[in-house]
DNA sequence: CTGTTAGCGCTTTCAT
DNA sequence: ATGAAAGCGCTAACAG
């Protein structure tokens, strides 16, 4: 491969004029151009882009933390920020960490180390503080709700969105209400978990601690909850199933013992899945693809403006009413 | 940001000390490697990787072109290859390049500047011969069979998964089989295609053209697949959906029609995606996660055994027997 | 309009 | 065991 010195050379004119040709400067007499098109073509050269992002500090890359590509949510979000990418000519390095504390920060070292210019967080197992320490290396996005620090965020309002589904199944009726989340301690379960207490109590409700029902992400998640339900003496008349998906899992396992939804149990499912259009299921559209858009957008933003203050977003949800409530 | 001159200055060494202790290598006294190291830590040093990549010419990161992550097909293999990366320290290059040959040209440059040490390709635009002119600038993989070219290739056979699949209608009575192709030319289709005339003029049926039923890509186009086949005289009584939500769009449809399946239609569906478990569709497994899995690890050994001839991988498909035949 | 030159920050001979 | 110095390939003052 050769280099822009053997350009310059087969060209007869110095470096310089090389690299101004190569970069579109003005200011290059049109017979020299000529000429350095031409060596350019003949010796087949192309610029070597780690010379290029040495100099210039800059790498035209945005990190994205995930820790599974392979779900909907997250690829979701991820083709929102690659279609914006691609309109930016910015390049988006996946790391597929796994909820893994040790890789998580190996992605923010990249950060430090000049590998991405900015670093789009989509879910996380670190701290907020430990990833804070990392925002002066440059700008970081979180697709959640964060305040009073150097980072910026992009959300859909968890809260209002559970006190929304939860006050629509009070109003059908259905009094004995339980919820499903995947991680315990993630910021959207806490703030899931606030809701459905703060607004069954409100509503002279009860808010069963044994109604909180955990580690539901996949399908056959859901469609075991159904055995799980079916064990408890009084069970709940109405669901939150926080993912279309899961809540597939389980409306198709009830059908096959029998139970009809939503007669024995009214569900309400998360995201706006396909598989919920496909099964008419009640659902809440945390507008996944827009989340990814903005926060690459944002990132975007503050890496060509050169920084400024974070920025904090919130989308609104939609509730989108269909047959299983 | 500190440079590694400074540190060298703190640390009272000379900077190759300071490389050598950075990059773990032998030959430097205890109390001079201490030195720096708490220099690095006082000084809050970070190596600038850019600077590195332009030395070694490498970048430890390969990157993945196909047409939209937010697929189940993509989204699986794409998780395969991420999951080999975290375990090589590899990184990840998502070029979602929406089947667009320019953009695909773009990362084509990429690795020609130098800026990832190889390349997947999950799907593609361009052609083979195209693409072929890049291999010397690193290893390219295709998740498709390829031969006769200097490029890698981990695919399925799916003219014989295909024929399985015909085979096992026929046998089970079906006489009037249609399939379903995304898009018209990729190569799995025309291999599907050849498939499907070659196994029914053999058992003596008839391939129909007005039975390749083509832009299935998505659960709705399942969906709108029922009406497209009850306006048809003659219409068919199998079908093969080449990809499981399609073919959960076209059931669940159907059964709103008042038709069954397997009765009014049977389906084989492709992929063995969650929805097929929860549907019991009979399905055909490819193994996707594996294709990644394998793609990477081979495009990951040419780079850092530098080069060799590329390698051909065919990976089984798996027959899954389920109730929707 | 063009060229000279000084870096960007790091690795790696090659001496010692 | 350690350091001086020569690059890797490119950009951008600066001087003409």
């Amino acid at each position: 491969m050769p280099n822009i010195k053997q350009i310059a050379e087969a060209a007869g004119v110095s470096v310089t004029t090389v690299s101004r040709v190569l970069n579109g400067h003005p200011y290059v007499s049109a017979d020299k151009r000529a000429a350095v098109e031409d060596a350019v073509r003949r010796l087949n050269y192309s610029r070597n882009m780690n010379a290029v992002h040495l100099i210039k500090g800059i790498t035209q890359t945005i990190g994205v933390i995930l820790p599974n590509i392979n779900h909907y949510y997250f690829a979701r979000i991820m083709e929102g920020m690659a279609q914006q990418a691609l309109k930016c000519n910015y390049q988006l390095m996946l790391c597929q960490t796994d909820y893994r504390p040790n890789e998580e920060r190996k992605v923010l070292e990249m950060l430090r180390n000049k590998q991405m210019d900015g670093l789009i967080i989509c879910s996380r197992a670190l701290s907020l503080s430990e990833i804070e320490t990392y925002a002066n290396y440059g700008p970081i996005a979180l697709c959640e709700r964060v305040s009073g620090r150097n980072l910026s965020s992009v959300y859909i309002d968890h809260y209002a969105s559970f006190q929304t589904a939860i006050r629509y199944l009070w109003e059908q009726g259905r009094r004995r209400i339980a919820f499903t989340i995947s991680r315990r301690n993630s910021p959207s379960s806490r703030s899931r978990l606030q809701a459905y207490t703060d607004t069954l109590t409100a509503l002279g409700g009860q808010a069963r601690e044994d109604w909180v029902l955990d580690g539901c992400i996949d399908w056959e998640d859901g469609a075991a909850l159904v055995d799980r339900l079916l064990a408890m003496e009084g069970r709940p008349d109405a669901l939150l199933i926080t993912g279309d998906q899961v809540a597939a899992g389980f409306i198709l396992t009830a059908r096959l013992r029998g139970l009809e939804v939503p007669d024995d149990f009214a569900v309400i499912g998360f995201d706006n899945q396909p598989i919920s259009g496909l099964l008419e299921i009640t659902t809440i559209d945390n507008r996944l693809s827009e989340i990814g858009e903005r926060a690459f957008s944002i990132v975007h933003t503050q890496i060509t403006s050169g920084g400024g203050k974070p920025v904090s977003e919130e989308l609104g949800f939609r509730f989108i009413e269909r047959s299983s409530v």
